[in-house]
DNA sequence: CATGAATGAGTATTCATTCAT
DNA sequence: TATGAATGAATACTCATTCAT
């Protein structure tokens, strides 16, 4: 049940921990394989063959492929458990705190659990569920952070609002931007736009 | 159900007949069907019996399968030849500048198509090329469009860019976060609200 | 659709008709080894190679490997369409109706028919349905033959109810009987023997 | 559902408990799952599922999957070792004769038995001497007991055979027979019709 | 005895693609 | 252009069986 690896060191130089089980590697290698390659695409076998283990295996873990996909979004896209703490807000600095919140934000999580949610959120009921998810949970705590932070700006619930909803769609698909355009979304910038517009 | 899409043209010249000739109607099936299950999880078979025409009919227009992908996103994707004109922009009104641009946004094109585009980014180098060249396209315009709607932030063009970027992530992927939040953002109020932070 | 073979000359020499169609080929082959193996055991891998067709060419026919069963069943257990006639009946001596009865039944056909019926009853619901037809069809002539052929026992239909019942029973199971005891029950006596309980 | 069944004696001597070992567990479940789904079709896996034991202890007691069939048909399809006693025959009285024997026939044991006896012959040699010793038996003491019953027709052993034979036949596929029609041979009317023909 | 992870050969089924007509 | 039978590589999934604990 303890899922080890956290992305960015999932297997660092003085690990003394033994291998990760063999179900935490075929989920490892699914969620490589499922974000280089889409779902579809990717074949069960290559999974196992990829993760080092049997292609029985992959079966006695997850009976059918479609459940590979639903325990790798239900249990790396949202592990994250951000305190409810939102003590990033700084009153006065409306920009600093979007900016801080980004980077404790859940989908910082692996890259490759980004591409899976955006590629296959219709692939699955359970993707478009926990995609649903994380977009409302940015939205909220946005909102929060920005009524604390542009105290200014807090009667105009309007106004907070469309600022949450706006800062949420470019970092839910900066990822997808940055595929895209081949260039990232400057999220500072963006961060600092918003707070001028609150402080109008 | 009716394929006559109001979403461009896509009928030949002199076209007076009832139904479209094959070719267009392998297109159409592959369309819907792209967009509903994904370019991977769509046999071939499926379009033809969608189509209407027989199996061997849409290997005679389109000899690999990933042709039709391609044709598809060739031909329907950018279609829709928005004139040049910037006359949209209306000096003192950035807020109603964007919004009139969003209307006649390429994208706003057959919504399968948008699906498609953003479903299949890595499945062909032409779609990815394809969404890029749009994102693009839309950045470029904002730009344009702002550069001579808000005379006051004319000379800040950095936050020009980011206004423009800003608002082509909201353009972009509105259909996504309709789809995920059940709940369309409302372009207007993103409008506008940009436009206040150009106008600080 | 036309259903060429016919047990016992399923490719005679002079046969100048061309290679009976895969479709045939390939339920001539499953007859053979549904008999021999059973359903369960037998792949269609082998199907199409005993039938020398490639693998896929059985899908192409039977989308589903029970779908093999059904066709064979449906197509080639009643197909010999006994006529109406009662002709057999010679009033007088039963024993002799009740032995050309059997000989033009329709289970005379195909052995291999035979041992699929009753191997394979649970197996699907139109197994069981052709194999209650036919019972019940034996039944029903076997009663209206000795209607006519018993004049004397014509008043007790209790008695010529039993009197079909038991030969259906023993003609419909006799080839499983040959199997198990090795000994094929001897019909002609069979039939005398019940001609006697119906003369006394 | 209760697999303490009335068929036969499964349980070790001293038994007060209420479980039945695993064993014992294991070839009940099974006798079950191969009567209702076939021997083929029915995984080790689901034969321990509906036994309770792991998946592992079917090997441990049964190394190779066919040795569940085996030893089910060893164990439980003559376990009821009829007395030799043929004082069921009572002179004069075939047809009670026949009907006291059938009571109390082997065969009477667990009807998922007898499914499973006819179903599978063809499985594994075990089986078909089974069925065949069980079949010979009957036969056997049908004749027996007639020789004793019918003292007028002792003297036509052939007849006193087609007899025997006869009513074994009719016995031994009664349960299918009740499958295929839905209603079940009146073995008394039988019993007693076959009496008739001894007696003329 | 008990347990369940591990193994890999086998099986039904799918599907892009070819091609003779 | 049309047509649909033919082909076989690929793929998800099954399952008997082994074995370390």
């Amino acid at each position: 049940m303890s899922r080890v690896s956290r992305w960015g060191r999932r297997r660092s130089a003085g690990d003394r921990a033994a291998d990760p089980d063999s179900r935490t590697r075929i989920l490892d290698a699914a969620e490589e394989l499922f974000a280089e390659t889409g779902y579809e695409a990717t074949p069960t076998a290559r999974i196992a063959g990829s993760a080092g283990v049997p292609k029985g295996l992959v079966f006695h873990y997850f009976p059918r492929k479609i459940d590979v996909l639903v325990a790798l979004v239900d249990e790396r896209a949202l592990v994250v458990e951000l305190p409810e703490s939102e003590s990033d807000a700084l009153p006065g600095d409306p920009a600093g705190t979007l900016v801080r919140l980004a980077r404790r934000f859940p989908l910082r999580a692996s890259p490759a659990m980004r591409r899976i949610l955006f590629r296959e959120v219709d692939t699955h009921r359970s993707v478009r569920d926990v995609l649903g998810r994380l977009n409302s949970e940015v939205v909220r705590r946005a909102l929060g952070a920005l009524k604390l932070a542009a105290p200014g700006a807090a009667g105009d619930m309007a106004r907070l609002e469309v600022a949450a909803a706006t800062f949420a769609a470019v970092l839910m698909y900066q990822e997808n931007l940055h595929q895209l355009t081949g260039q990232r979304v400057d999220l500072d910038a963006v961060a600092h736009f918003i707070a001028l517009a609150l402080g109008s």
